[in-house]
DNA sequence: TAATAACCGACTAAATTAGTCGTATATAAA
DNA sequence: TTTATATACGACTAATTTAGTCGGTTATTA
């Protein structure tokens, strides 16, 4: 319960690398050097590429760079391109619950979802290189 | 992703209702009102009575009924009694992770873990029934 | 042209979560 | 004293989500 995904773990791993080091790095270096699955580190970086958070360079010699300031990114913005929109439930994401009626807690665990959000969009990305 | 589990859902729906009933309610009584699979509010309810949450009352006209105070008990006191410690990663609860010599991230996660279960332990359980 | 790296989708495996079933015990009421 | 109904509890199955793998393509360098 609330656990952030190894993808996601892979993600903030592979930035803080790649943040701290001006050269192309490669899915697969970083893969081995925190032993991570090289497939799914490589998929995962693809992601982060498309996000727009990495520049890809391909062919031999390729790999990735950072192509953002880790302070103008919330960990929120970080998490929700890599794995979706959060929500502590899912009828806050698809209004389709057949319980949701006569749910008594709708309004407050919407209330709290919020706030929870909030705190995770008031950490910038740079809290994961101190 | 940070989900919480239907257990807790469930956990927070009971207690709500139960503690806007003066009366013994039962686990069928909450399971019909709110479309809930009777078995798991049974054994959900059983573990909010083992925790100390509610008194039960065995046999034909029994139930639960509520045993504290919801301005006492905090979010986080609440789901850790149901689903055991909170983290947003395991290497907080064991420490057996392959990869923790390597890895970048402990620390700055180590740091938000915290902070998120402060933010947790400082909502109260009266925040569900506003 | 050989080696290497990103790219991408489909697939399988593992783990977690959700829900079920059977059986025992306690209590109230017919 | 029997029947109905409730909690108690553990073992089990089903469903869903997460983690990881595989095969093939494209791009670049040497």
């Amino acid at each position: 319960m609330l656990k952030i995904t190894k993808k996601t773990e892979y993600a903030l791993i592979a930035i803080r690398h790649i943040e701290e080091n001006n050269e192309l790095v490669s899915s697969k270096e970083i893969a081995n050097k925190y032993s991570i699955p090289r497939e799914l580190m490589a998929k995962t970086l693809q992601l982060m590429a498309k996000a727009g958070y990495l520049k890809a360079v391909k062919g031999s010699k390729g790999g990735y760079k950072s192509q953002i300031s880790l302070d103008k990114i919330s960990l929120k913005e970080f998490m929700e391109s890599i794995e979706g929109p959060l929500a502590l439930i899912d009828c806050h994401i698809n209004d389709d619950c057949s319980q949701f009626n006569e749910c008594n807690i709708k309004n407050p665990i919407k209330r709290i979802n919020n706030n929870l959000i909030n705190f995770l969009d008031n950490i910038s990305l740079v809290e994961i290189t101190k």
